[in-house]
DNA sequence: AATAATTGACTGACCAGTCAGTCAAATTAT
DNA sequence: ATAATTTGACTGACTGGTCAGTCAATTATT
């Protein structure tokens, strides 16, 4: 019985394939088809999903893939068709999840804008971005897990940290050139970064006694190295 | 038959060591024999090193109480006298390390000295007592491990970093009264020590990648936000 | 001798990673 | 079109090993 539905699935979801592909006829196209490949991208989509919510509840050690894979909605053996073991998941996760924004970023620093128009953008990109997404955990996870994880510090120094504090410290280069910013700052841009760090491990331990404003405590931040012309005194 | 031989090891190495003992005390005295409640203490001392050394090298999950008892020369039991258990350990050690430095910082609050001269001293004393020494790795810990412990996190924030704002609020309130500081500065004293936490996470992370030169860092962001040319305002 | 401190073998729970087997889908043959 | 065959994604019970915490036995102190 479970035979016969087989068979009978198997065959009409190849009809309906053949007739798509084959004819543009078909009355209704009804079912977005669900190829290989792409039910493959969406399994490692979910996996990659439920390990960001065990690790960043439970950290890397702690999870238990039993525990991902539940979430995820499959076998535990599954997860292992998709990734070479734990570590290599969380890599991974790190990856697939930073990567991307670094580009926008890269990108960013190039307009040719004041330097507080700049700064504003990239802060508002990286609140809305990175801040307010999961992306917050991952870099929180970073934080916790890197110092043990030598491999995935090094693979998050050369993708991730060392391209933004470089693009940063053009911007910075340029703008203090142009008499915009102090130079000092030139050699320390994680100076300007500090408040989006702040806001990242305070959000994780001191969220629920005391909540942080971070667009206002960025802005109060730049405002203050800045220097816009001159303070208004009262 | 094992029991005989274990009997046997186990004497002859008691009446070794007596003998040995004997036979000192013999002409000098020499030792003052620690009081029962001295070589308590520095047990749990002994244990504290251990549990710092195995929980900052590894974490607090993948940190072996074997190894803290064998790094601390005594057997695992032990540490069942001295602490409820491994969680307990962790807490009393982030007490211990933390807690003495909180009022150390505070009586330097209250010092009436120009703001300038009172954030290089309680910069000076982080960078001394703090970043250069263990402390430094406890914070660290603080940060990894706060997320999954509630308990520890909110004993910390009542503990140590509470008190930390509020003196350092105390501070730089008095300080935007006499027009030393911009008043929006009282809101975040958390921007004011952005780059002590930022040095900590950096030296965990990418220490070996780029060295961070922390007093550099901290002068460069304290001068930038005091501007001695520009402020006070007139 | 009596008491306190210390030991370390042991237990029970836990979990990453494996692998023999299942079944739906794809392919080929009729 | 239907049936037969192949593929490979997926499963989950199982293994081997780990480790926090316990406690009976041993050793040190008073």
């Amino acid at each position: 019985m479970s035979r016969r539905r087989q068979a009978n699935q198997a065959g009409s979801v190849a009809r309906r394939m053949r007739a798509l592909r084959g004819a543009a006829s078909g009355v209704k196209p009804a079912r977005p088809r669900p190829s290989r490949e792409q039910r493959s991208a969406a399994r490692r989509e979910a996996i990659l999903a439920a390990a960001l919510d065990e690790f960043s509840a439970r950290g890397f050690e702690a999870a238990r893939l039993d525990d991902v894979a539940r979430r995820a909605g499959i076998a535990k053996g599954t997860i292992y068709l998709y990734f070479r073991d734990k570590e290599s998941l969380f890599q991974d996760l790190v990856r697939d999840m930073l990567t991307p924004v670094v580009g926008t970023i890269e990108a960013m620093g190039e307009a040719d804008l004041p330097f507080r128009a700049l700064a504003d953008r990239i802060a508002d990109f990286f609140v809305r971005e990175v801040y307010e997404t999961r992306r917050r955990d991952v870099i929180r996870l970073m934080i916790a897990e890197g110092p043990r994880f030598p491999k995935l510090a090094e693979f998050y120094y050369r993708e991730v940290l060392s391209r933004i504090i470089a693009a940063m410290r053009a911007v910075l280069a340029r703008a203090a050139a142009r008499g915009e910013v102090p130079a000092a700052l030139v050699d320390f841009p994680q100076v300007v970064a500090a408040p989006g760090l702040i806001a990242i491990v305070w959000s994780g331990l001191f969220e629920r006694f005391e909540p942080l404003d971070v667009r206002a405590m960025m802005k109060t931040h730049l405002d203050l190295l800045l220097r816009p012309g001159e303070l208004p005194c009262p």
